[in-house]
This record gives structure tokens, C-alpha cells and sequence, in this order.
RNA sequence: GCCAACGUAGCUCAGCCGGCUAGAGCACCUGAUUCGUAAUCAGGAGGUCACGGGUUCGAGUCCCGUCGUUGGCUCCA
């Protein structure tokens, strides 16, 4: 096998590169078009650039942006004077094998960034990459007819991509930002070998089979409606007992540890968004309403902002009474309906709604208890992720553009986040700039089946809300001193959580919040009575369940029973009756076998008490 | 919001290049069957083809708008 680059101080240089400097090829970590990372790089780079060049071919007036590799493959923006759909993917796939059939080789050639703007004169995009390039030299590869600016590094010749797969079409604007042009996106796939490709879409068939939206129908968990509006979720009875344990569990989970439940109302006036600073920084997400006292005078009017977040609610909490540091930390916790105007295109299933219920608890304290509560929050965090066998990963967001508050107090809180997470040894990344614009914050991103990351829990410190409410509390030497505010959610919300945690078991839940924890079939109608018995008590021990005593054969109500994913199955006969036993399926352990009735009723406590938060 | 695609029965989907009364499977209803571990048989009922407008002798099919969905971009729990 022949090398198609190789690796220098964790550098990847391609051949070409590497012959234009006398970098000895011999002596260095060569890399072979294999599925490691560092090949995978160069042949997905590669191949964004046999797509282009395929796209040229059919499109000659098609101008090229940046197409760079990423996650799993590559994409390439650009403009092209005619729509391009789904179906001409195809057409584009079938000319890249044909150009990668070719054999061309792929060269490199260096000329200095004046002579790139002379060459590319007419090429507003590529003087739109031209000016983020700060060396003084470019480089160029070139195969075949085709040539492209490019950092590189690339294989030696285009017979190396053969394992690509084209998958989507989108648009994309130019350098990510909105105000400016749209380009088509077209992303793709690639591989060093047919297996692996194979087996990526494979991974990629069996990930839809789990998508929540098609589960959350099939188990009738939640539906959306046209006539209800986008992004408003509605829940059916299923999905409402699943959400229904969980939020018992996570109840008593917070009283457990000292959280206070509250509630606040869904509509504020608007005056006090304006001194929360919400009205100013988030209005175009906010709904608003108008409340007249009489409609035929317009002074009588008041407006009211429904609440995209908690917070302010609790602050009033806070504020009902004179506080004494002997209550610090207070931590006010509530269920909390939030309304955020999303844009119409970022609506996606559970994931992204219009409407939903946070997990949410604002703690008020001392600002030299911020370091205990955060670690106090990171290990409520780790027992239900560990709970439903989530891995996650933690990102601190600092100051953002539009903020409030000064540099300094964001320094102060950032660190102290960033303190208890080093005291705990927790491994974090930073995502400057992404704070909220009330402080810096703690994102918990958990990773879902197929790897997609979703921010769900988050913890933010908050200077600038008690400054703004005027939040005190007196001290033991009697002075009157600003608490500090804690923001945190644990799940995120309800909607996003239930979805992820669908996917994620694929619809099998575990027993202790399947919507549905047994399902009872009666072989005859002999049997229905007993069976009525069993679901009786169960119901007394706040366990679902059904009884599947239609006319349908014995057989189709077992196939039924299967399809609904529901953890236990029991048949019910004569045999059943006279013993008083249960016939079990166990669709979790994946076995059959016996229980008498008190076996049945202990192995059903043991399975609720496997989880406690 | 922007780019692209899509919207036919409760669900999953056929329906050609515009042409007779819009089809299937599952689900639902009725009858027969009463059954020991993943689909019993027969019959029936269900659609203003998302909504509104246009082109045409004629529209599920072509065009425009609205709503919704999907994949991305931007944004975000």
C-alpha cells in the first residue's frame, strides 16, 4: 500500500507538499489511506474537492467558496446560477466517479496572495476567502482542468476517492452570517474503504429507526397540530405518564436536597422585563399581550410579556420578604412553562419547540458560596446522568457581545465557575463569547444516539439581575449585602430531555418511567378477571399497565403487546389462574420465565427502586 | 427568518406526460372464530388530495400565495 501523506509534529503534509519542501518522505509517519483519523482528513478533503470539480463540469458557471472537512465527511459552499435539489445529487455522485476514475494526478503550486487576486479577478467568492488569508503565499492544487485554492492537504490523485456518498443539499450563508448572501451547501461523506461507508449507512438507517418524532408516534407519546400551531407540543396519554414519573422522581429529588417549590405566573407586565433587561436584549423572542381595562380608552391598557424564563417570578420570591443570610443558599425551584419565539425553520420534533417546561431553580447566596453550590449542582448533575446512562461533556461560556453588567463582575463569576469545576477535577471546554447576557454560564451537553450533542442542563451565575431587583440580605454584622443568583436547570426541559431519552433507548424505556410497564394478556376471557386483579394492584403502586383483552388472536395481542416496547409482558391461562403465577416476557432481560404472584410483586418494587436521583 | 425538498384516509405509502367514480396495507366498525407466546377469516366504513387563488374544455398532477413538515444555515433549553 502506497502512502498518501505523512505526519509531522501531529502535522498532516500530503506528498506534494511534502516533495516542494525536500520534507523526506522515508523517514517520516506515513500515512496510508486507511479509516484512521489523519487519512480520513485528507481523503474527505479531497473528495469535497472532486465534488467541486464535478460540480464545474456540470455547472461551468458555478463559483466556489470554502469546502472544508467535517464531523463524518466535507462539505463545499457555493453559487451556481440554478437551483440544485436532492435529485441532482445523483447526477453530481455519477460525475465524480467518473472524474475519480481519471486518475488525475493532484499537483501543488505556490504564488504569492497579489498574483491569487490577479488570478481569481473575476471571482468574487474566491476574493471573499482571500482576504481571511493573512500569509503571503497561497497555495494551489490542481487536477485535471480544475484548480482551487487550498491550504491542502490532499491525496496524490483522485483514484484514491472512491468510497463517497453526496447526502444533503442545503443553504448556507456566506461566512455564516446571516446578513449576507446564501450559498448552496452540498455535504458529503467518504471513507477509505466500501465497508466503511457501508457500515456509516447502516448507522445512519438504523439512527432514523430511533428518531423520536417517528417513535413519539408510533408509542402515541406526543403530536404536534397544523392547527394548533408550529412548535407547540401536545401530549399524549402515554407520553404524559412517562413525563408525569419523571417529574415525580426529580420532585423529590430536589426536596431531598433542600430546593423549595414555587411558581410564578405565566404573564408579567412588560414594565418589569424592561428592568430585568429582557425586554431590551430578548423581546424578538418574547410573545407579548395587551390587557385593557376599558377597551375605548388607551391608557387603560398594560402590556404584558409571557415569560421566556423563570427567573423574574422568582426574584419577586425573593424580594416578598426582609432575608437574613441564616437563609442563604435559598433555592427556589419550579416547573416552569416557558413560550420563546424560535424561528420558524429551527423547530425540530422535541428538541427545538415553541413552548416548554424547564427543570428550572434559581439559588440565591452568598457570593463565597458560589464555588459549593456549582459543585453541589455538578454532582446532582453526574446522578441522573448516570442514572440513564448519558455521557456528557461540560463548556463554560464567557461574556458575550450584548451583555449586561461590567467586565469585571463577569470576571468574577466566570472564575469561580471555572474554580469548582477544577476543584471537582471535571474536564471542561470554553466557548468564548456564549454566555448569556446575564452572566457566564456551565453547559451540560449530553450525547445522544447517534452522537449529536445537546445542551440540556446549565448552571449560570448571575450578578447583574440582583443588582438590577436591588436583591439584598443582612449579613451577622448587619449590613444590608447583595446576594449573588444562581440559575440552574438540570433535564433542560421536559420536551428536549423526553426526546433525547426516546432516541436514546430507542423507545425501550426502563421500567421505572415506561409509559407502560406491563401489559397483561389474557388468553381467553376466563382469564380477564385475574388479570384485572394484578393491574389493580399495580395501579396502587403507582405502576402502569394494560390489559390486552380484545377479540384479536392470542397471538396478535402478544405482537401487539411487543410492538408498544413495554418492559414486561404477561400470559395469562388457566395454568396462570389455578397457581395464581404470572407467565413473563421479559422484553428487557430478553427471557421468558415464571413468577407467582408475591415473586412478581417483589421483582416489580425491585425494578421501581433501581433509580433514585 | 433564509436556501432546498415535501404535504394524498388515523398511520405508512401508490397514483405515469393534466383525462372516466382517487387506490393498497395497517388501524377502525360488524359478523364468525375463543385461541398457550410476534399478524385467524369475511364484510363494511374512512379522503373538499394541507388551505386559498390562478392557468386549462378538464388539476391530486402545472403556476402563485399561506400554513405545516423535513434537511441545513443563523439562533438556541
Amino acid at each position: 500500500m502506497e502512502p498518501i501523506a505523512i505526519q509531522k509534529d501531529d502535522q498532516i503534509i500530503d506528498l506534494q507538499t511534502a516533495q516542494a519542501k525536500n520534507i523526506d518522505i522515508e523517514s517520516a509517519k506515513k500515512i496510508y489511506p486507511e479509516n484512521t483519523p489523519e487519512a480520513l482528513e485528507v481523503i474527505r478533503h479531497s473528495t469535497a474537492h472532486l465534488m467541486a470539480q464535478a460540480i464545474k463540469e456540470l455547472y461551468p458557471d458555478a463559483k466556489f467558496f470554502v469546502g472544508p472537512v467535517v464531523d463524518e465527511g466535507f462539505y463545499y459552499d457555493f453559487r451556481v446560477g440554478e437551483k440544485i435539489g436532492e435529485e441532482d445529487l445523483k447526477k453530481i455522485e455519477k460525475k465524480m466517479a467518473e472524474i475519480a476514475k481519471r486518475k488525475l494526478p493532484i499537483e501543488r503550486y505556490e504564488i504569492s496572495k497579489a498574483e491569487a487576486i490577479e488570478k481569481f479577478k473575476d471571482d468574487d467568492l474566491k476574493q471573499e476567502v482571500l482576504k481571511s488569508i493573512p500569509s503571503d503565499t497561497v497555495s494551489i492544487y490542481k487536477q485535471g482542468d480544475f484548480e482551487d485554492l487550498c491550504r491542502g492537504p490532499h491525496v496524490p490523485n483522485t483514484k484514491y476517492l472512491k468510497n463517497f456518498k453526496l447526502t444533503r443539499v442545503a443553504g448556507a450563508y456566506l461566512g455564516g452570517d446571516e446578513t449576507r448572501e446564501m450559498l448552496t451547501r452540498i455535504y458529503g461523506v467518504a471513507f477509505a474503504d466500501k465497508q466503511a461507508l457501508k457500515e456509516y449507512l447502516t448507522m445512519l438507517e438504523e439512527a432514523k429507526k430511533r428518531d423520536h418524532r417517528k417513535l413519539g408516534n408510533e408509542l402515541e407519546l406526543f403530536m404536534f397540530s397544523e392547527e394548533v400551531g408550529a412548535g407547540l407540543p401536545i401530549w399524549l396519554p402515554k407520553g404524559a405518564r412517562l413525563r408525569s414519573k419523571l417529574e415525580q422522581l426529580l420532585f423529590a429529588a430536589h426536596r431531598k436536597r433542600g430546593y423549595e417549590p414555587v411558581r410564578g405566573p405565566e404573564i408579567l407586565k412588560s414594565e418589569l422585563w424592561k428592568k430585568s433587561g429582557h425586554y431590551q436584549n430578548y423581546k424578538e423572542n418574547m410573545y407579548f399581550t395587551e390587557i385593557c381595562d376599558d377597551e375605548s380608552r388607551k391608557e387603560s391598557c398594560v402590556e404584558y410579556g409571557i415569560k421566556p424564563m423563570n427567573c423574574v417570578g422568582h426574584i419577586m420570591i425573593y424580594k416578598s420578604k426582609k432575608r437574613s443570610y441564616r437563609e442563604l443558599p435559598l433555592k427556589l425551584f419550579e416547573y416552569g412553562v416557558v413560550h420563546r419565539h424560535e424561528k420558524s425553520g429551527v423547530l425540530h420534533g422535541l428538541f427545538r419547540v415553541r413552548e416548554f417546561t424547564q427543570d428550572d431553580a434559581h439559588i440565591f447566596c452568598k457570593p463565597d458560596q458560589i464555588k459549593d453550590i456549582v459543585i453541589e449542582v455538578l454532582g446532582f448533575v453526574d446522578e441522573i446522568m448516570r442514572s440513564f446512562d448519558f455521557s456528557y461533556e461540560m463548556e463554560i461560556s464567557t461574556k458575550p457581545d450584548k451583555a449586561i453588567g461590567s467586565d469585571e463582575i463577569w470576571e468574577i463569576a466566570t472564575n469561580a465557575l471555572k474554580e469548582a469545576l477544577d476543584e471537582n477535577g471535571h474536564k471542561y471546554g470554553i466557548d468564548e463569547g456564549g454566555g448569556a447576557f446575564y452572566g457566564p454560564k456551565i453547559d451540560i451537553k449530553i450525547t445522544d444516539a447517534i452522537g449529536r450533542k445537546w445542551q440540556c442542563g446549565t448552571i449560570q451565575v448571575d450578578f447583574n439581575l440582583p443588582e438590577r431587583f436591588e436583591l439584598e440580605f443582612t449579613d451577622s454584622d448587619n449590613e444590608a449585602k447583595r446576594p449573588v443568583m444562581i440559575h440552574r436547570a438540570i433535564l433542560g426541559s421536559f420536551e428536549r430531555f423526553i426526546g433525547i431519552l426516546t432516541e436514546h433507548y430507542a423507545g425501550e424505556f426502563p421500567f421505572f418511567i415506561a409509559p407502560t410497564q406491563v401489559i397483561f394478556v389474557p388468553i381467553g376471557q376466563d382469564h380477564v378477571a385475574y388479570t384485572k386483579e394484578l393491574a389493580g394492584k399495580l395501579t396502587e403502586m403507582g405502576v402502569d399497565s394494560e390489559i390486552y383483552d380484545s377479540k384479536d388472536s392470542l397471538n396478535k395481542r402478544i405482537r401487539n403487546a411487543e410492538k408498544q416496547k413495554v418492559p414486561m409482558v404477561a400470559i395469562i391461562g388457566d395454568k396462570e389462574v389455578e397457581a395464581r403465577s404470572l407467565a413473563i416476557r421479559d422484553r428487557r432481560e430478553k427471557i421468558q420465565y415464571n413468577l407467582n404472584e408475591e415473586e412478581f410483586f417483589t421483582k416489580i418494587k425491585e425494578k421501581l427502586s433501581e433509580v433514585r436521583f
